[in-house]
DNA sequence: CATAAACGCAACAAAAAGGTTGCTCATTAG
DNA sequence: CTAATGAGCAACCTTTTTGTTGCGTTTATG
């Protein structure tokens, strides 16, 4: 999930995708400075995490945001702070004592 | 930042961190089947993120969690979320339209 | 129907990531 | 003081990622 984020074609990409339709391979393509096919790696990274759903219609494949997948990622990190908020009063509260 | 979240090594080590006190890499190597010299690695992608903070204490280096890129990195998932949230919306308002 | 547009698949190349080994240095413990 | 522990550095190897090119297939368009 986070391997999937950690790529900066594929942030713009979800970029694009997160404020507007679903758009098809071309259009995502067009400007980028990579080929059709770099970016379709691109976009099947991101749906094999499950990020991305594919709809094929007529000639053209759309892609489409999934929000489920970011939202248990958001879910992590805010487990991940507050575990470490925990920690840290757990330490002032020894430190004090 | 995602990319160094990316991996399943340096997500555990972060679990390790979040609930406790900052440790040691030798501390952190053990309990994994990797070398220090491996650890040191991820250790220092964490850092180089901003993730993890490290101090020097007599010979041993100490890391500990660093909240802030963490928030960041929720925000920005946030943002994203929002954003196709808003996406949608329109897009159910125009076909209502 | 002929052509072009949008795409999928596979082979390949280059670069980056992940990991190990070997050596050295500094710090602490006995 | 000596030995052992905790680390840093550099070279090297293997695997994964990232990207390209070439070719074939399906769908729309003039």
């Amino acid at each position: 999930m986070f391997a999937a984020l950690g790529d900066e074609t594929r942030l713009s990409v979800l970029g694009r995708l997160a404020h507007g339709e679903p758009q098809s391979i071309a259009r995502l393509t067009a400007g980028t400075r990579l080929t059709r096919q770099a970016v379709t790696k691109h976009l099947r990274v991101l749906e094999g995490a499950g990020i991305l759903r594919s709809v094929r219609v007529g000639r053209e494949s759309r892609f489409a945001l999934e929000p489920k997948p970011i939202d248990e990622a958001r879910a992590y990190l805010d487990d991940v702070s507050r575990q470490w908020d925990d920690a840290l009063a757990r330490l002032k509260a020894f430190v004090e004592s």
